[in-house]
DNA sequence: AGTAGCTGCACCATCGATTGTGCAATGCGA
DNA sequence: TCGCATTGCACAATCGATGGTGCAGCTACT
């Protein structure tokens, strides 16, 4: 029954067991010492009755004396995505390399979530923050100006703050092309035949619908109306608009642009209620890159957002302090059927198995 | 150029504002005035203030002040698969609904990271923990428990803690049995014909592995040795394994138990490989529910971990305060072929696309 | 009038660490 | 030996919020 939750030790605990100030304990353990020119056998022995107490700062205290708690945020639309929480894996080994604590937090694409959870962070005196895929990037925007936080927009652009997305127009076109010709391996593609589902009204939705009419102009002549289908990012609304097309049309289209990996779990609930020969002859190009998504029994090739660079570039306008509200964009990558791409989890070492 | 970071208000600024002192500030704004006895009017003076100024409180200076901060953690191995992201937006919600800041941190299955990733959580003053995954959950312990930290472990169980984690034993089985039916239909399987990739060295591979051995046993009449292949958790090394049995025996096992998902993308990324018809004939269980993987072009069965329920649990246990270091098991769930489950972000609403 | 009891708030120590400043002791050169 | 520079550290204010305690002013009752 040893319920004692032992106080942890604070540097007035080890300035009286040192005989020293506790301005100078705190000098010695936050590595300020030398500059305060104490003497190294003093240092050292304070170290030794740190070490010897497990004595470790208070970061509430260091935090609120220093007005910055050294913590990182990154706010998600959500977690649970291949996208996503590869880009939180990435997130937390950048911040980690910096010696700082990683905070990431999801606000389910809702605006006014979204600026509160902010609000929150920023109470934490979080010293800065990338906005990853906000469904009101200004708005958040707007909080943190008001806090003067350093921030950057990922994923989906602002106009206000700075922000890395990916090329989804070019991205678009590409994952487009490479739709038709693998369609067209056999038999031509009909532009009617070409469809387009998923997404809403923001930035990259855009843009790639953009890319995908540009490129299917290009490609096969024509981009008739009524190709497009926004949904959202659900997987339920997404199946309902298959459901829907299947039920007006009697089949699915052959070739179609999946503007998400989120929208592509659309498509298998609606394939789990359909039988397998529903989809011969179907051939899939979907935005994000999912190892699994990429192995389905029909052709799903894949665009892959280059997540370590958008992460990297986006904490290198966070080091430049006042970067312009500009929008700085990131390559991404044309993944064929059946590919398996290596992933964050890959610089991870695993031990060897007994 | 409006550089200025303006200072966030304080209850100082209110105080000297609404001509009342700090600590009414402070009563008025945290809740407790009314056990004060602060008037109503001065209240609501002081609120209208903290509005019009957009106060918010600072919340290190609370914690410091509480000694406790708002945040709950959860410790991941790490984040990017469908299972532990899953559990991340679990816990997030869960935690909010509680009025506090979920922090997800991921240690890698680094035991010495999951220790120090620790101490620095509780330098913030975190108020519980959730440990899921830990590759050594009692190194864990003593560090919560030096700190009289409340903690849980999930997903794989510690010997000093409460426990909350599936019924790895009773899911293999399940599993096991379902891949033998599943393979059976056509022409029986020799035992040799059934083998276990992936996992380690840890209480749920060896519960999977015990489950593994004692349905074969049961339902194919044997369970000869070297069927079992340790990979660790990692999607590399668990290909290696793939293709070193493939080089031995000229092809892969009709029926594949599959220690994870990660052990999965292993798979995935052997076949990459080989053609296609490597794999008529191929059944697989996987332990871990995700979406794609269950449409694979071969049929892989799943086994969906429940955890809503473990959270859930866990989060009981942590209000308990003092939980006996005892393992709670959650029945999991076997996921056929093709089956698309409904996940934590159908719990989201969409808006409407436009 | 005296007092008991309430109302409504102010005062102040405190949480743990940081940091600007002050000062005694020592060293050193002239 | 005097004076100045340097060394090595202590002091005390401060970050923002909290909560125990004290106390003036008013009411109500005897």
């Amino acid at each position: 029954m040893d319920r004692t939750a032992k106080k942890k030790a604070t540097i007035y605990d080890l300035s009286v067991l040192s005989g020293c100030s506790p301005s100078t304990v705190s000098a010695v353990l936050n590595g300020s010492w030398r500059q305060r020119r104490i003497k190294e056998s003093t240092a050292e022995l304070i170290q030794g009755l740190a070490a010897k107490h497990q004595y470790t700062a208070n970061l509430q205290a260091r935090g609120l004396r220093r007005s910055r708690s050294g913590l990182v945020g990154l706010l998600l639309p959500v977690h649970d995505t291949r996208y996503f929480s590869s880009m939180a894996q990435t997130f937390e080994a950048c911040v980690r390399s910096r010696g700082q604590c990683p905070v990431v937090v999801s606000a389910c694409r809702d605006p006014q979530e979204e600026r509160q959870i902010v609000e929150t962070l920023i109470s934490y005196s979080i010293e800065a923050l990338i906005v990853a895929g906000a469904t009101d990037p200004d708005g958040v925007h707007a909080v943190c100006e008001a806090a003067g936080l350093r921030h950057v927009n990922i994923d989906l652009p602002g106009t206000k703050a700075a922000s890395v997305i990916s090329d989804n127009y070019a991205g678009a076109r590409l994952l487009t092309e490479a739709i038709v010709r693998r369609c067209g391996a056999d038999r031509p593609l009909d532009a009617t035949d070409l469809h387009l589902f998923g997404g809403r009204d923001d930035h990259a939705s855009r843009e790639r619908i953009r890319g995908f009419r540009d490129a299917k102009r290009d490609v096969l002549g024509a981009d008739p109306d009524g190709c497009i289908t926004p949904t959202g990012y659900s997987p339920t609304t997404s199946r309902l608009a298959f459901e829907d097309y299947f039920e007006r049309n009697g089949r699915l289209p052959r070739g179609l642009f999946v503007n998400s990996s989120i929208n592509l779990e659309g498509l298998i609930r609606f394939m789990a209620h359909h039988p397998n020969d529903t989809f011969t002859d179907l051939v899939v190009g979907c935005y994000d890159y999912d190892p699994f998504g990429s192995f389905l029994p029909f052709p799903v090739i894949m665009i892959r957002q280059d997540v370590e660079t958008m992460i990297a570039r986006a904490f290198a306008l966070l080091d430049e302090g006042r970067p312009a509200a500009r929008i700085h964009l990131v390559t991404p990558e044309l993944v064929p059927p059946r590919t398996a791409l290596r992933g964050p989890l890959d610089a991870l070492k695993d031990e060897a198995p007994a």
